[in-house]
Order: structure tokens, then C-alpha cells, then sequence
RNA sequence: GCCCCCAUAGUCCAAUGGCAGAGACAGAGGACUUAAAAUCCUUCCAGUGUCGGUUCGAGUCCGACUGGGGGCACCA
């Protein structure tokens, strides 16, 4: 049987995905303005996704919310960039090679070509004309020549340190991809590993990257910032020297509490620093230091992170000198101090720190209050008192508070050249070198005579060679280390023979700056002009998972600091506003395959069409929230969409219609859902401005079955208003709907309707009046009508009159046309 | 342990300090129909987690508590 356009009675959503696609890829709505375009722009920026698989629920979420965003502002007259492209280094690829025997490109491009295609048909209003992979070689080319830039300045290097090593992956982590002890890809408990590896000093931006968030206050989710602030973890305090005995050179250790400094009872450096293993040398506790040491390195994070972990430590037998009163302070290995953290070594005060007590207890150590306070005495209650009271013991300090005591100290030590006053963050320098394959190569060579020499930019890309031949099974070393071939080379500077860096680039690298690289995506000569930089950048409005609060946009942050120092760029914060959606559940938690409660995207779009899935989940609530898939109705979506399509087909006033003689009422629920639905739309409640169009659809149902009929303009204006409102979310329905009201392709370009202040008055509003807060009458006014005349209509109301029974009103609140209160 | 966020009908969620209900799901009833589906109409349902405060007026602001969620985690 064939199926007619004429006999689809009900609405058809499958053949109408059919029917719209082709004719879209010819109108290419979506392409974004040139240069001569004078539109003011919009650069609206989806985070691109990861190539595993096809999409899934929450691409569809993520998706559908930026593709309103970017519609809405397309409808509004802007001229909107709406790219897209994929992440597409990274394990996932190689892992999935690894088992396969192929290649991490095949796949890769395989499963890119599948999302594509998936977001051809889910209507996602992007830019193909800007499409790029980060594994292309023209865009790792990029990575490469930054890498050099970052080099040139001392913001790339090397050094050896105990890093994470995930002995699944068998690489080094970032500290930022360590998830509670564990690896954020594979779950496996992360281990300590002394490595020579690459960094990047993001360290030295710590106080921008702090400070500048002043600038996305208020537009950027507060729980990011938060995020983001504790994660520099900036703390004020004071570096003070100590004189070892027996050591030429003192040793500083950084305080917050230098205010504490008399109440020091001993020392405590970090067992796995060089500091310590210098003290232990040769000394009676050696050998103890050593095993010490050894049952430390091999602790994981998930032991270290064990909240009530006994202390345990060596005494070196060594001692520290007090600057401010020249006591005698025993020197202790531990590891509950930090190496990487301030100077690696601590005064302990016991008295007033927890961590500090809990360890003299557990040694035997004195404890010597310095800080009066209304608490217990800490020795006896083992309780540390952190709080402010009245310094004694204290010399030069007693009888002040914390806070001037920490400024009288610090001023003190600063004169005697025995200490400063210092910051210090929690935020570690970037390890970037990865032992994998699928990566982009890091662009050094070593060479014995010169060192470090980066690649030549005219030799860039430096490509991965073909994985064919190469065993991309982890193995503790970087599988480009087995490519001879490509390892092998010379040096650029002096030609002598030398061998290439075979780690690869964490892949955030490459998402660090990727939206620069959208306007200037077919650029071969530069990673992004700054012509394209000043008409596009910075992005106004990103959205994305809140996954990346932290990872992904502190170095999008970091990298457009340098790039602005390096002078690329005229602005030094990447991501305008930010929108973090919500996740998609099923049953109250994550979906997945493991668990069973997996929802296949491709069923329900199967199920509902395109239209009905994205509606439900920019619907369900707001975009911040997670969406609980077994609370969303698709079926209610169809049957909404279908009453507003319904509505297309009643409307008989010819396209083009006069409105202004069109019915009043429903004129002014026209203008007001417009007014409405546009300013939820711009303050992301998405959910709401969809209930407005819902109120819309019922208004003008009624208007056309027993209200005006549906020959009346306003019938029209209605309709092309609900269509024009609909198209940003149910772009199909909403083309289908333009076509049969007359119009003609593409509805995502016709334009926001202009409203017209005139019809967002009502012509009466109920006002209600009060009498101590509580309603005890409502009447009718004017809106316009004046403070005085509305309090004494209210005065005069019967009701009111009859409820004060000649009592008079101590006060009376009008809020003209909205309430009067009468406090008696 | 520290920091942050949230709490409104059976469910998902609305409400510039000013009438708690916009919208939807589920439920009930009716019209149409031989019947069903679809459609249309009508309708039921909470006083906003608890306690206190500010205010003429608090779901909304402040404080404490309870419950849930998230981030960090020996950072001196």
C-alpha cells in the first residue's frame, strides 16, 4: 500500500524525517555567516563528543539543549556558529584496536562516520562546513606546534617525580584524571611510579586562573567555580627557616599557622622527599628510614586515602632548631607530609593540628598549647583546638589573637630574614606525557649533545607512524618506542644521530583549544587567524556534562591565558557562559549495559521520531537537573506535537494575512507566549518556555473549535507562532507545519515573530486585597492605574468595608494593580 | 573531616518577597463510536522536609536541624 502526504491524517513522524533531511542538506540552513556577514554573532559551542559507539541518550540530552540555544539565537537574527567535531585521540580507540588487531584510525573514523550520520538525522543544527578530528594530522599538527611554543618558554618540560601510574592502562595519569584513588578510565587502583616526564606549568597561572573567575561570576554555574577554586586550593600562610644540626643549610617549611611557631614540638619532612633520605643517610636509623620508605611506595592512593589511618613514621634522630626560641625539635619521617606540597617538611604543632596530634600521640611526642581558647586542653582530649583565643607561651606574641599574631610573626621573621610571608596552591603542574600510542606524538627530539631539540616547524606534522607494524599492547614504555624506524633520527641541530620523545600528548591537550580552531578550521598556515579569533571568540555560550568542571576547562582556561600572552588572541577567558546539562537516567541511576537499564536512543527515536525524544528531554525539567528517563512520557511529546501539527491544517485565512484585525484575545496570548518563551529560552528554562507553547496550542484549539473559528487571522498569527517556537526544538514538526500554513523552507531561518509591546497588556487584572496578609476580597482594575486610586478602590471595596467594620487601618501596602494590604 | 547544591500534589516540575499551580505524566468521569483507538471536554489531588527569625506579607531572605546529591580529601 502506498502512503500518500494527503492521507497522513494523523501525523506521520517518520515519513516526515524522511521527507525534510535532503531538502535541509540542500538549504543548509545552519551554514554561519562569512566575514561580510553583518549580523551580530553567536558562537554557540556543544563540548564534541568522544567516538565510541553511536550516540546515546545523553548525547541526545546534551545535544538537543545546544541546538535550542543555537536556533533560538538563528531566529533572533544573529549570525550563529553551531559547530561540531570529535575527540578522537585517546585509549577507547586503541584498547578497542589492541583487541581487534587493527588499527585505532579504523575505528576511530568508523565510529565518527556512525555519530555523523546520527546527528544528520536527529536534526542537529551544525556547521558541517567546520567538521574537524583531533586525530586528523592537519589538526595535530597544531598540538605539536603549541607543544614547541609552550617549550620555547619554559612552560613545557620535564622532570623526574613520583607520578600516578594506572598499572591497567599502563600510563601516567594527570593528578586530575585520579578518581578517588583510582583511574578515571579503568578503575584500577593507581600506584606510585618515580618517572621522567613531560609537564606543563600550569602552576604559574594559579593566581589567574583564580582571580579572572571574577569575570564569569554569575555565568558560569557557581558549583563550577566552586569546583574550580578548590581544585587551585590557593592558601595564604609563611615560609620559616629552620636550622638543622649538623646541616650547613636550613630547611624551610611553609605554614599556615606560623602564629603556632612556640608551640612546635617537632619536625616532620615527607618520607619519599629527597630531604628525608638525606637526613637518613649514614645515620643509626638508615636501614629503618630505608624499609620505612619502601612499605610507603608501595601503599596506593586507596590506602592512602583510608580516613582513619594510624600514623606511622621514622624519628631520624636529627634535630631542628626553633628560629624564635632555639628549642630543640626532634626531626620525623612521615607520609602524612606531602612531598609535592609547600617545602615537603612541617613544624608540628600538636596542639593546635589534628593530623599533628594524632601523630604525637601515636609517637609519644609533647604537646605545648600556645593558643587560649574556651576549649579543652588538646593533650588531654587529643581534640586539636584550630579556633581563635588569646596567644601565651608565645614570647614576643602573647596576649594576641590569631589573626594579629600571624601578622606580628610574619613581619618579624621577614626582618630577621628567617622567613616570608607565602603562598601556596593545591593545584600540581599538568603531567601531559602519555605511554600510548593513539596520541599525538610530543614534537622533541634527544639528542646527547644537544638535548631537547624540538622538531623543525617546517617538519610539522610529526605523524604516527602506521600501527601495522607496531605492538600497541601496554607494556610500562610507549609502544612508539618499538617503531625503530620512526624512533631512529637526527638530530635538527648538530645531525648527529638521536632518538625521538615516543610518549604521546594527553589527549585534553587537544580539547584545550579546539574551539579556537572551528573559525579557522581549514587554516594550514597558522592554528586559527586572528581575524577569525576577533569575529568569533571568545564562545558565548558552551554547554556541556558537568564531568568536565574541573579537567577540560581549567586547561581551556590555562591555554587561552598563555595564547593570550603569546599575543594570538584579545581575551583571557575562553567560555562566556557556561551550561551544564544534567545526566539521563533510567531507574535513579547511570545507564548502563552492566546494569540493565540501559535505553537504546536509536529504539526510541525508532518509537517516538526524532522530534518527540528531543521535546522530552529538554521538557522533563530544568537542563541542569538529571533527567530520570522512567519519568518522561514520549508518548505524551507525540501526542502534543501531533495536536500542534493538528492545528496547521485548521487554520483557513490565506498566508500573509493581516493580523491586526485578527481576534484580540488570542492576539495577546500570541505576543505574551512569544515575550514569555523567549526569556526562558535566554535564561535556560527550557522546560518553561515549552509550557508556554503548550498554553499557546490549547488557546488557539479553543479559539478555532468555540472561540473566534478558524478563518481568523489571529488563528494564523497563532499557529506561525507556535511553529516558529516549536522549530527549536522539534525542528521536523515545525517544517512540516510552516509548509502546510503556505510557507516555504527552511522554518529555522524565518525569524523570530516581533512582539508588540501593545498586546502584552492586559486590558484588566484581578487584584486581590488583604487585611493582615490574609485575602479578603479580590477586585478588577485597570493595570494602569495609580497607587492612591488603587488603595482607595481597595478602601472601598464592600467586602473590606464590611471586614473593618469601622476599624482604621494602621497602615496600608498597595502595589498597584497586583494587591493592596491593609495591617490593622 | 572540609566545602557546595537541593527539598513544592501519586510522579516530573512552575511561581521579579505579593492570590501556591503555568505545563505535563498518571488517575476519574463525560462527548463522539456498534465497539475500540484517536480526538475533544470536564475533573480529583499539596499549603511548599522540620524548628526558629526578619517582614505589612516568606515556597522565595537569614539561622539551626533532618534527609538526599555532588566536589575535595593527611594540602600543614
Amino acid at each position: 500500500m502506498t502512503t500518500e502526504p494527503q492521507e497522513h491524517a494523523a501525523y506521520d513522524f517518520a515519513y516526515v524525517q524522511e521527507k525534510w533531511l535532503p531538502i535541509w542538506d540542500k538549504l543548509e540552513p545552519f551554514k554561519s555567516g562569512r566575514p561580510d556577514d553583518s549580523r551580530p554573532k553567536k558562537y554557540v559551542l556543544d563540548m564534541f563528543p568522544y567516538p565510541s559507539g553511536d550516540l546515546h541518550m545523553g548525547h541526545a540530552e546534551a545535544y538537543a539543549l545546544g541546538d535550542v540555544i543555537a536556533r533560538y539565537w538563528i531566529q533572533k537574527g544573529f549570525n550563529v556558529l553551531h559547530p561540531i567535531g570529535w575527540d578522537a585521540f585517546g585509549l577507547p580507540a586503541e584498547n578497542a584496536a589492541i583487541k581487534r588487531n587493527a588499527d585505532p584510525r579504523d575505528w576511530t573514523y568508523e565510529n565518527i562516520a556512525v555519530q555523523k550520520s546520527s546527528m544528520r538525522r536527529y536534526a542537529c543544527s551544525f556547521d558541517w562546513d567546520r567538521v574537524f578530528n583531533t586525530c586528523d594530522p592537519e589538526y595535530y599538527k597544531w598540538n605539536q606546534w603549541l607543544f614547541i611554543e609552550l617549550h620555547k618558554r619554559g612552560l613545557a618540560y620535564r622532570k623526574d617525580s613520583a607520578v600516578n601510574w594506572c598499572p591497567g592502562c599502563q600510563t601516567v595519569l594527570a593528578n586530575e584524571q585520579v578518581v578517588g584513588g583510582l583511574c578515571e578510565r579503568c578503575d584500577s587502583a593507581v600506584t606510585k611510579k618515580k618517572l621522567n616526564q613531560w609537564y606543563f606549568k600550569i602552576t604559574d597561572y594559579a593566581d589567574r586562573l583564580l582571580d579572572d573567575m571574577e569575570q564569569l561570576e554569575g555565568k558560569w554555574p557557581e558549583k563550577v567555580l566552586q569546583m574550580q577554586r578548590n581544585w587551585i586550593g590557593r592558601s595564604q600562610g609563611a615560609n620559616v627557616q629552620f636550622n638543622i644540626e649538623g646541616r650547613n643549610e636550613p630547611v624551610t617549611i611553609y605554614t599556615t599557622r606560623p602564629d603556632t611557631l612556640y608551640g612546635a614540638t617537632f619536625m616532620v619532612v615527607a618520607a619519599d622527599s629527597a630531604l628525608a633520605a638525606e637526613l637518613a643517610a649514614g645515620g643509626p636509623v638508615e636501614s629503618e628510614f630505608t624499609a620505612y620508605l619502601e612499605s610507603v611506595k608501595a601503599a596506593s592512593d586507596i590506602d592512602r586515602l583510608a580516613t582513619d589511618r594510624p600514623k606511622t613514621g621514622v624519628d631520624l634522630k636529627r634535630f631542628a632548631i626553633n628560629p624564635v626560641n632555639g628549642e630543640k625539635l626532634p626531626i620525623w619521617a612521615s607520609d602524612y607530609v606531602l612531598a609535592d606540597y609547600g617545602t615537603g617538611a612541617i613544624m608540628a604543632v600538636p596542639a593546635h593540628d589534628q593530623r599533628d596530634l594524632d601523630f604525637a600521640k601515636a609517637m609519644g611526642l609533647p604537646v605545648r598549647v600556645v593558643v587560649q581558647s574556651e576549649e579543652e586542653d588538646p593533650a588531654v582530649t587529643y581534640v586539636a583546638t584550630t579556633g581563635d583565643g588569646v596567644l601565651i607561651n608565645s614570647g614576643s606574641l602573647n596576649g594576641l589573637n590569631k589573626v594579629d599574631a600571624i601578622a606580628k610573626i610574619t613581619e618579624e621573621l621577614e626582618a630577621k630574614k628567617l622567613g616570608n610571608s607565602a603562598r601556596n596552591y593545591r593545584l600540581r603542574d599538568w603531567l601531559v606525557s602519555r605511554q600510548r600510542f593513539w596520541g599525538t606524538p610530543i614534537p622533541i627530539v634527544h639528542c646527547e649533545k644537544c638535548g631537547e631539540v624540538p622538531v623543525p616547524a617546517d617538519q610539522l606534522p610529526l605523524t604516527l607512524p602506521a600501527a601495522k607494524d607496531i605492538d600497541l599492547k601496554p607494556k610500562g614504555q610507549s609502544p612508539l618506542a618499538a617503531a625503530t624506524d620512526w624512533v631512529n633520527t637526527t638530530c635538527p641541530t648538530c645531525g648527529a644521530a638521536a632518538l625521538r620523545d615516543s610518549d604521546t600528548m594527553d589527549t585534553f591537550v587537544d580539547s584545550s583549544w579546539y574551539y579556537l580552531r572551528y573559525p579557522s578550521s581549514t587554516n594550514t598556515t597558522e592554528p586559527f587567524s586572528r581575524a577569525d579569533i576577533d569575529t568569533w571568540l571568545p564562545v558565548d555560550q558552551y554547554v556541556g556534562g558537568v564531568t568536565h568542571a574541573i579537567l577540560h576547562l581549567l586547561y581551556s582556561r590555562f591555554f587561552t591565558k598563555v595564547l593570550n600572552d603569546m599575543g594570538m588572541l584579545g581575551f583571557n577567558e575562553p567560555f562566556t557562559r557556561l551550561l551544564n546539562q544534567g545526566m539521563v537516567l533510567m531507574d535513579g541511576s547511570a545507564m548502563s549495559k552492566s546494569r540493565g537499564n540501559l535505553v537504546k536512543l536509536s529504539d526510541e527515536l525508532e518509537k517516538h521520531g526524532v522530534d518527540a525524544i528531543r521535546l522530552s528531554l529538554v521538557f522533563a525539567g530544568p537542563p541542569e537537573d538529571d533527567v530520570d528517563w522512567a519519568d518522561v512520557s514520549p508518548s505524551g511529546s507525540v501526542k502534543f506535537l501531533s495536536r500542534a501539527w493538528r492545528l496547521s491544517g485548521d487554520v483557513s485565512s490565506p498566508a500573509g494575512v493581516d493580523f491586526s484585525t485578527g481576534d484580540l484575545s488570542l492576539r495577546k496570548a500570541t505576543h505574551k507566549a512569544l515575550h514569555d518563551a523567549g526569556f526562558a529560552v535566554e535564561s535556560f528554562r527550557f522546560n518553561v518556555a515549552i509550557a508556554r507553547v503548550m498554553e499557546l496550542v490549547n488557546a488557539t484549539r479553543k479559539a478555532v473549535d468555540s472561540g473566534c473559528g478558524a478563518a481568523d487571522p489571529a488563528v494564523r498569527e497563532a499557529v506561525e507562532a507556535i511553529a516558529i517556537m516549536l522549530s527549536l526544538v522539534a525542528p521536523f514538526t515545525a517544517e512540516e507545519m510552516w509548509e502546510r500554513l503556505g510557507h516555504k523552507p527552511a522554518i529555522a531561518t524565518a525569524g523570530w515573530p516581533v512582539v508588540d509591546p501593545a498586546l502584552l497588556v492586559a486590558d484588566e487584572v484581578e487584584a486581590v486585597i488583604q487585611i493582615n496578609g490574609k485575602i479578603k476580597g479580590r477586585f478588577n482594575v485597570a493595570p494602569s492605574i495609580s497607587d492612591a486610586d488603587f488603595e482607595a478602590a481597595a478602601l472601598a471595596h464592600p467586602d473590606i468595608v464590611k471586614e473593618l467594620n469601622g476599624a482604621a487601618p494602621k497602615k496600608v501596602i498597595a502595589r498597584a494593580p497586583k494587591l493592596v494590604n491593609i495591617v490593622l
